[in-house]
DNA sequence: CTGTATCCTTAGGGATACTG
DNA sequence: CAGTATCCCTAAGGATACAG
């Protein structure tokens, strides 16, 4: 678990998660890009959290060169990108539900839909290939 | 999994989270209390993350207000405080491990001893319930 | 010693103007 | 319309003095 004498982890993972998407916006975004069908820009901002252009901007490009997010031309409409998720930023759904099942548990007011709460704790592995299939590429 | 007209949920669990240890600070903390036997300020400080005492002193008495941490006297020595983690603190644990699983994936520079993360793939439960056991009350 | 309060700086981020 | 740059201000947080 620990080193027994330094009691650390030699890189400590919890820091590196902290380096790489710890802060509110971060996990903000990545709920919209997993959970919401979320991958345009205006989405984003319009998702009503009130996040401001910029500080949409600068997320987007740190999680890009962090390897969480991939920013591609979208095809359609030339003039803008589609952000998805890598699979680096996909495999952070394990983590982001473990959050919400929590959040469902203290939280009075979340209100995650019934449905989703019991299969993540029921079959958990099989609402996350469910979830996967949905997010957009 | 969300609702189909506002693509929100009600109250987001995600959001939730974010407001009760949303910051690099808190998880260094919570990691701190959940993985490392650590129960006293001092150690807190001298974990050699930089934290400086005031802030310390914020993040702890926040995570205390949200009821994640709880603060008592020392019985043994009454002039300071022990601080640990409440049931819903302990709780924080699937997403910590998923986190720690993750980071163990795509840091080449973190190195979680091989057994633990082993168990993790192989016996979360176990794991789990075997570091609750070590954590301090 | 175990924490708390104060001070002061800086970086994060909101508002908004701007560019392609 | 999609995204970037600038401005400015607040609030987080580092250093450190202070209190019990």
């Amino acid at each position: 678990m620990v080193d027994k004498k330094t009691k650390a982890w030699s890189g400590c993972p919890v820091r590196f998660g902290m380096s790489q998407f710890g802060d509110k916006w971060s996990f903000l975004i990545i709920r919209d890009l997993m959970f919401k069908g979320r991958k345009y820009y205006h989405e984003f901002i319009e998702a009503g959290e009130g996040i401001s252009t910029n500080v949409l901007a600068t997320r987007l490009a740190d999680l890009e060169s962090n390897g969480i997010v991939n920013k591609s031309r979208d095809p359609i409409k030339g003039s803008r990108f589609i952000y998805t998720l890598t699979d680096k930023g996909i495999e952070l759904m394990p983590m982001m539900l473990a959050m919400i099942d929590w959040a469902e548990k203290f939280d009075p007011v979340t209100e995650v839909p019934e449905d989703f709460i019991n299969e993540l704790r029921d079959d958990p592995k099989k609402l996350q290939q469910e979830i996967m299939e949905k997010i957009p590429r």
